[in-house]
DNA sequence: CGTTCTATTGACTCGATTCAAACTAAGTGG
DNA sequence: CCACTTAGTTTGAATCGAGTCAATAGAACG
């Protein structure tokens, strides 16, 4: 474990559930009572080592988690021994409320990189969904945007070139990490391999290496070891074919914006390059 | 609209609900309370024409709607003009819980062929869901479930053949409409032209044609004009790495065994005539 | 300083797309 | 009843994006 993942993490512990409290309260708008009952919940701080696994097909879930730092990320198999990667959460999400309501897992949930996770049994959720109509209206909401981010990876998968598979998944992270103030510079610290990139894109490890290549040379990405810079946020979503309205950041209202202006600084100050004005 | 369809519809506009309190049942066990309550939500009857669109991207929903007859898609278009199909739903499936919770589409809805439904207002519906739990609860699992299969599609489409794709798709539907009782015999009732299922598969017409005729030389399906039959779901189920987990159809034990039996009777009375009759 | 994991390259292959044309079935109207 | 249209399916040929295999180059690690 590196000493700066150690810093991050000590950052994070001392308001574990900052990042969701955020979110909730810009989906749903939060009372005061509703932030002290989150803040209260009973919650295990778990660390996960790189690639750790935090649920198997067919375990029975007893606990939801927040992410505190870090990323988990989804996974499936096929019969024939390949893998797809389903989904990423950010510091910020809750994982598993479906198992809530479905409580047996048919995929992986697994840590990219080293995480930290709060844990939270069941019965407290329960609980706290029964006693706040507010907060049960936040989760909804959270699980149909996550529904809905699952839609349009089927798009992404079903219909568009590996280059902009690529590029779709790098927009979305990057605004999803944004909108719980993360990323702000337009630099995602990632701990993903190529090889994962490619799994949640759906293209082979090599292909992918030649694509986030040619990302780089249109100056539109630097990935260097553990993080990636977005050198071009406009020119990435136009790759990309990204239009951020099926995150339904509502409650976010100068963030895409926000990402230009960065984008524009960033590019100023990293690169120095004008490739686009699109 | 042929005198077929006319008949079906008249047999299931007698008890509208029918199909969807078979599946709820199933799934969450209802109360007397409960059952009344859902057959007595006030609900419009709707006809909808091959094609036509429900809902579009942008539109704010003020109702829900249970499918009575026929097929709905779940459908997003691309930059470049491409369309994919995200989601086929069947009779008895509750389509637009969602839009409780986020009531602006970000994709649109349409009629795969002529379809019934009927419409409940939004109120109903989350005065239903307050007065009682069991159904709050149904509901959940039924969006729940709805993830999953958003979940398998992503497989489906990043790591699957065409033939697999093809494939998998119509073991999908075949047995979600058997859960509802529908395509007992294997024999499906499906409006669908074959550039319809390309745009599920993700893959183009002209390859799904390609892909359809291997499958009817493998003899794992007949296909004429608006039905198919499986001819042999062991077959199929191979073909397409189907395994049918996913659904979560825990209330239904004997459904896959069954699938088997109907495929045996069904492959031994229409073997070698062509033309099912429905 | 070798071991190991990941990124990169090159050559070859193959699945799938595209374009274009032909074929079929089912209307439609004269 | 037949020519005309239209929508959908089917075929073929050419092309291309992406996969696979295999080897090399770097970076990280003990």
């Amino acid at each position: 474990m590196t000493a700066r993942s150690e810093q991050r993490r000590g950052m994070e512990i001392g308001r574990p559930c900052s990042r969701l409290l955020r979110r909730l309260d810009r989906i749903a708008g939060l009372s005061e009572t509703d932030r002290t009952a989150i803040a209260n919940l009973p919650m295990t701080i778990r660390y996960l080592s790189a690639g750790q696994g935090f649920a198997r097909t067919g375990d029975v879930a007893e606990h939801c988690c927040v992410i505190l730092d870090g990323y988990l990320y989804r996974q499936k198999g096929t019969g024939s021994g390949r893998r797809q990667i389903l989904a990423i959460h950010v510091a910020g999400d809750l994982v598993d409320l479906q198992t809530l309501h479905l409580p047996r897992f048919d995929h992986d949930i697994n840590a990219a990189g080293t995480a930290v996770i709060g844990v939270i049994p069941h019965s407290c959720f329960k609980a706290l969904l029964q006693a706040s109509p507010s907060l049960n209206e936040a989760f909804w909401r959270e699980s149909m945007v996550e529904s809905s981010i699952l839609r349009e990876w089927i798009v992404n998968l079903g219909q568009r070139s590996a280059l902009a598979r690529v590029a779709h998944v790098i927009c979305e992270l990057s605004l999803r990490l944004r909108a719980v103030g993360l990323a702000r510079d337009l630099v995602l610290n990632i701990p993903w391999k190529q090889s994962d990139l490619a799994d949640a894109a759906g293209i082979s490890t090599v292909h992918t290496n030649r694509v986030v290549q040619e990302l780089r040379t249109m100056k539109a990405i630097a990935w260097g070891p553990g993080n990636l810079q977005i050198a071009n946020w406009d020119l990435l979503c136009e790759i990309g074919d990204f239009s951020p309205d099926y995150l339904h950041l509502d409650g976010y209202p100068a963030l895409v914006a926000d990402a230009q202006q960065s984008a524009k600084s960033a590019i100023a100050e990293h690169l120095g390059d004008r490739r686009v004005s699109a």
